[in-house]
RNA sequence: GGUCCCUUCGUCUAGUGGCCUAGGACGCUGCCCUUUCACGGCGGAAACACGGGUUCGAGUCCCGUAGGGAUCACCA
């Protein structure tokens, strides 16, 4: 397939949603797939509600995602003029014409066409000339579609879908105040673009009609189409801000690495057989529009979890503590010493194990800090009932220690149960209530030995005390 | 309401007329492992929306019904 480019156009009037994030992955893989351009384009001509925060927060979100555009990121709204002379360029050769109507005029009629049932086609200038005072009056400019036939669009998602020439109206292509619409401004910035392939939201199927005839009516090569199913919530219902729809910013936030992400984006709708965890890399390779599912998909944050696991053990514990460090630095309210980053660091596997977002992994973290004295959940609390002595106990045992090293920790715990006469787990479940004050955590005698012997025995002398 | 699209386990999906007694993954669940919580290992329950065709044979093709979705702006 030769110079393949593809654009994801988001209009900003909002953070970036999993579906356009979804979106924006689609068209980014398949531009990396056929080695060709991946463009950015900010949809503002609505100038009332683009806002330069959500440009912000768009790029942003990409940047996240590890979605790089290639070139400069343009703005549809400084291309204002060249969409005006394509206007007026079909004006001139008729296949455009002068609409006078008023917003209310265009308000009634169509709402007599809905209510008889009929299509509302926005024609009432289509053929007719203006006096002398209504020609003075401002007008907007229409297309003027084909009435017969048929406008069928090959879709790579889709397939082949027809619709009747009727149905489509004359839609408006300049505002009377001379804007260019969202219409005329995708048709003309992706042939000027040179937009091979169009990879967009399902919403905008039947506008690919309309586009199609725009596109005809400038004489332009028709990009190929691929309309992707909207994304769903958890119920089943469209995803809006009412239900629950966040901006990949707010994943981020809630510890999800970037590389879940992807892969959760990617199997939404799509799928390479039976794999599930796919690579970046894998999925430049494999990805394909005619794998892309028809019908809607519903998101699911236990699989997204589920992924995220997997990607968090990719990580080495440096990498891992470089994700969580300013989040636990804020928790503690200090820095980090190095003291607290090597026990960290030699924990890091059994707190990964345990972790499904990196919150769960800063919660890990901290009871390798200097956080005493610790706050005992209630089932700790419960463990170290009537245990006060037993641990004082534990705590002098464990002082009279001269080579802290897990064999011989060890050791003396066994000869601590067996002396007494008691179960190992009676002893270990209060020794780990009192050095973890009931957080969840891996083998006991691991965490003794990172904590080394002055934490460990500071904190079980907290609980003797008591 | 008009137009268009979709319909396989709870969820994401494999499936392109015989390989399907419908496979995988997440979730759920039983057992094992075990000093907590997890991880892990081995099992289990769980779906072709419904009704008609076509065919020797249908999850796979056709029609209808039902359900879901998208869209119908001088928004994008």
């Amino acid at each position: 397939m030769p110079n393949v480019v593809t654009r994801f156009a988001p209009s900003p009037t909002g953070f970036l949603h999993i579906g356009g994030a979804r979106t924006a992955l689609y068209n980014w893989l398949f531009a990396r797939h056929y080695g060709g351009e991946f463009l950015l384009r900010i949809e503002d001509t609505d100038r009332a509600r683009s806002t330069d925060a959500a440009i912000a927060a768009i790029v942003s979100g990409m940047e996240w995602l590890g979605l790089t555009s290639d070139g400069e990121v343009t703005s549809q709204f400084e291309q204002a003029p060249r969409h005006r002379e394509v206007a007026e360029h079909l004006l001139k050769t008729g296949k455009a014409y002068k609409c006078y109507a008023t917003a209310e005029e265009t308000a009634a009629l169509r709402a007599t066409a809905r209510e008889n049932g009929e299509v509302f086609r926005g024609d009432m200038w289509r053929d007719r000339q203006p006096d002398a005072e209504t020609a003075a009056r401002a007008y907007a400019i229409r297309l003027k579609m084909p009435r017969d036939g048929e406008t069928t669009i090959k879709d790579s998602v889709q397939g082949s879908v027809t619709v009747q020439n009727s149905t489509l109206d004359d839609m408006i292509l300049l505002r009377s105040d001379g804007t260019p619409t969202y219409m005329l401004a995708v048709v003309v910035d992706d042939h000027d673009m040179g937009v091979t392939h169009i990879i967009r939201g399902d919403d905008h199927l039947n506008n690919a009609f309309r586009q199609y005839q725009l596109f005809a009516a400038m004489g332009w090569d028709v990009p190929e189409f691929a309309h992707i199913p909207l994304i769903h919530g958890p119920d089943g219902k469209k995803l809006s801000k009412r239900h629950g729809a966040l901006g990949v910013d707010a994943y981020a936030e809630m510890g999800f690495l970037p590389e879940a992400m992807r892969n959760y984006l990617l199997r939404l709708g799509w799928s390479h057989g039976d794999d599930e965890i796919i690579t970046t890399q894998q999925a430049i390779e494999w990805f394909n529009l005619e794998n892309i599912g028809k019908g809607p998909a519903r998101f699911d944050f236990d699989k997204l979890d589920n992924l995220n696991t997997h990607y968090m053990r990719q990580l080495s514990a440096i990498q891992l503590l470089s994700c969580v460090q300013n989040d636990l630095e804020k928790r503690l309210g200090v820095p980090l010493s190095e003291a607290e980053k090597n026990r960290i660091l030699a924990a890091m596997p059994s707190i990964v194990d345990r972790a499904k977002r990196l919150p769960d992994i800063v919660d890990g973290a901290s009871l390798f800090c200097n956080i005493r004295p610790l706050t005992l959940t209630e089932k700790a609390m419960k463990l170290l009932e009537g245990q006060t002595a037993q641990i004082a106990d534990v705590a002098n045992e464990l002082a009279a220690i001269t080579d802290w090293k897990p064999d011989v920790v060890k050791a003396a715990i066994m000869s601590f149960a067996q002396a007494r006469d008691l179960k190992i787990g009676k002893v270990m479940q209060p020794i780990r209530a009192a050095l973890t004050g009931g957080a969840p955590s891996g083998d006991l005698i691991e965490l003794l030995d990172i904590l080394g012997q002055e934490e460990a025995i500071a904190r079980l002398k907290d609980q003797a005390i008591t």
